[in-house]
DNA sequence: TTCCAACTAACGAACGGTCGTCAGTTAGAA
DNA sequence: TTCTAACTGACGACCGTTCGTTAGTTGGAA
């Protein structure tokens, strides 16, 4: 289908130069037809943006659901794997990189559209989170902190660590990850074996 | 200075708008003048741009400085501050919207330019920290850690609030700083009181 | 003090391009 | 025949940029 090259043509130009500054002529010329061509599927440039974004909110949203669902590990575990899937992730996968730009900074005439996607991704995600940490604090493994700031505090890892992709991609983020998460599972786990090495 | 003038336009709509999204005539408009006008002060839009660059550059590098050189406070007051004083500038501190913006997403054509101003920023940055956390350690208020991994963890704590910034501004990040915060806090800190609260 | 030259900062007009978009057409498949 | 997806051609709008001009100012020299 001829609608779906143009949309993974336009989700690529988007992701990496912004809808300011992608053109149709761009999008056109990588799928192999005219830039008029792109009318016969799509309203405009804003409609194929919008369904393009729509396409990339589901995407995450269905990663981030079969990603949690299938983990019977440990909280540490679950999340540290996050971490390191995030940056799998970022490298691969366009979509996320199109969502990532978009939420930073969504183009200023389609701020509500994309803000109200941007809402429900943040929500499912939280939702998503939160049984984890819930029941590592039944299991007594973590000091006794609100489950709901547990999952900020998480969320501002994986914020941080996406800030590092951005930057410089995956070999900058390998970085950081580890100094930071070691902080941040010392900060909300119970010392089980003092202060280690 | 009329050319001041400009460039105060151009760094407000770069900011908000990215450099793609802002044209010369917006600029001129906000002076009061014609696009062409530009001309007589800068060579074209990437010269007005590069100029904005840095002189956004040079402010946060001194900002930071004299920022940092005032604190003759404990380590972790001095940390809080700074994380406290991160939102406060967000709001009123367009150069640091656009220089966020401008590290984040350059324009692709400047990206070598805009990159090397970023890691003179990075360096600097880094310089800074790093006294701070080995003094800490010698006064052993800290878990033994690499000094260096724990600036990399504070520079992701500022990161990741720099993210809720940019996603819904200071009252956001304001929910996040605090959960953050303490846990990264009882993540570097040693024990003094056991489990608090 | 007057005069002229140089410089400055703004201007209108126009340039070649590219933008997103629309209308009408054509070729092939159902 | 009808429908679809591509095409050609053209539209007005705006882009960054260049040119030549026009005021207003400045600094000496006469």
């Amino acid at each position: 289908m001829s609608s779906e090259k143009i949309k993974k043509a336009a989700i690529y130009y988007f992701a990496i130069n912004g809808y300011e500054g992608t053109s149709l002529s761009q999008i056109a010329e990588k799928v192999g037809i005219k830039k008029q061509s792109i009318y016969s599927h799509f309203n405009g440039k804003d409609d194929l943006f919008l369904q393009v974004m729509n396409d990339a909110l589901n995407q995450e949203i269905c990663d981030l659901n079969t990603k949690i669902k299938q983990y019977p590990k440990s909280l540490k575990e679950t999340l540290y794997d996050l971490l390191q899937d995030l940056m799998m992730r970022y490298e691969n996968n366009v979509y996320m990189k199109f969502w990532l730009r978009m939420s930073f900074y969504p183009p200023g005439h389609l701020f509500d559209e994309i803000n109200t996607a941007f809402y429900q991704y943040e929500r499912e995600q939280k939702q998503l989170f939160l049984p984890l940490f819930k029941s590592a604090i039944k299991d007594n493994v973590l000091k006794k902190k609100n489950p709901e700031h547990l999952v900020i505090a998480f969320i501002s890892l994986l914020n941080a660590i996406t800030v590092e992709l951005v930057y410089g991609g995956v070999e900058r983020a390998k970085e950081v990850v580890d100094p930071s998460w070691e902080v941040f599972w010392d900060g909300i786990a119970l010392a089980t074996e003092g202060a280690k090495e």
